[in-house]
DNA sequence: CATAATTCCTCTAGTAACTACAGGTTCAAG
DNA sequence: CTTGAACCTGTAGTTACTAGAGGAATTATG
C-alpha cells in the first residue's frame, strides 16, 4: 500500500521542537482526529511529513487565538475545501472575535471592581479590610440574581 | 448536643434561590470545604443558617471577580480572624488585579488579529480566504517559539 | 390521613483541553 | 552489542463545576 519513504520523516519529538507543541499534546490531537496518524516504524513509533507539521501550526495558531478545539475542526474541514464558499470560515472568525470582546468588557468591569477593592488596603486589619468587606457585601452585584457565564 | 432550632432553617433550594446558586454547586461547595457542614434533619436533609447564606454570598461574589477557589479559601479564612494585619487580602487582590489585567492586554491583541482576519473576508471561496489564510501562515505568530499559558 | 408531586439524598461520571505519570519498547550512538 | 534517550500505550489528574441515576424524605393536595 501507500507506504510514503520514512526516510526524512520527522519523529514526534522532531515535531515538538519545531513548533513548540509538546509531545503529548500532538499525540493528543491525533487522537481527537485534529492531526490525520502518521505512518509508522516497524517499532510503531510516528514519522511524520511536512504536511503534519503544516497542519499543526494551523491547529496551534487557531488555538493561540482562542478558538475552541470544535472551532479548529470546523476550520480544518473548511480549509480542506478551496472551492466552498468562505462565509463560514468569516461567521466562525466573527463569532470569536465577538466572544473576545465580550471577555475583554468583562474583565474591564473585573479590574474596576478590583482596583477599588485594593487600592481601599493599606496594611491595616482584617476587621477593617476593604478587600473582605467588599466581598462581603451583596449589594453592589448580582446575587442573587441569575449567575451567569463568567469569562474566565 | 447544640442542636440548633431547625425551624427557621434554610432547605437547600431555598438557599438556591435565595443566592442564585445551583444547588448542586452548595452542594459541591461543602465537598471541597469552602462551607461548612450545616445541620441535617432526621432525614439527612440540609438545613442551613441565615450565616450559611452570608458566607455563600461571600464566595460567590469572590468567583464572580475571578477569584480562584483556592483564593477564595484564603480570603475565607483571613476573614475569620478579624484582628489579623490584611496585607495578606491585600496581596490576593492585587494578584487577581495583576492577572486579569494580563488577560485584558493578551485578548486586546486577539481582539486585533481576529479583526484583521475576519475583516479581509467577504464572501469569496476558501480558496483566498483571509481566516485560512492567515492561519496557515505562521510567520507573524509564536510557533514555533514556546508556548505559553494563554488566557481564556 | 393517604397519596401524589416535589425536593432532596448520595454517588458516579462527564465537560474542556490538556498534562503527567507508570511501566514497558524501540531507536540511534558509540 | 550495549547503553541511554526517546518513544509507546493507557490511565488518571487538573479546574470548577454540571448532569444524571436511583432512591428516600418532605410538602401539598384531595
Amino acid at each position: 500500500m501507500a507506504t510514503t519513504t520514512l526516510e526524512r520523516a520527522y519523529s514526534i519529538g522532531k515535531v515538538s521542537e519545531a513548533t513548540g507543541c509538546k509531545v503529548e499534546t500532538i499525540r493528543f490531537y491525533e487522537q481527537i482526529g485534529l492531526l490525520p496518524e502518521p505512518e509508522r516504524t516497524e517499532g510503531k513509533q510516528r514519522r511524520y511529513l511536512a504536511s503534519h507539521i503544516d497542519r499543526l501550526r494551523f491547529i496551534l495558531h487557531a488555538r493561540d487565538l482562542g478558538f475552541s478545539v470544535e472551532a479548529v475542526r470546523e476550520l480544518l474541514k473548511l480549509a480542506a475545501d478551496p472551492s466552498a464558499p468562505c462565509e463560514q470560515a468569516d461567521e466562525i472568525a466573527r463569532a470569536q472575535l465577538a466572544a473576545v470582546r465580550a471577555k475583554i468588557a468583562r474583565l474591564m468591569d473585573l479590574a474596576e471592581e478590583l482596583e477599588r477593592v485594593a487600592d481601599g488596603c493599606h496594611g491595616g486589619r482584617i476587621a477593617d479590610c476593604r478587600v473582605i468587606e467588599v466581598l462581603a457585601e451583596h449589594g453592589a452585584c448580582s446575587h442573587g440574581g441569575a449567575r451567569y457565564d463568567d469569562g474566565r
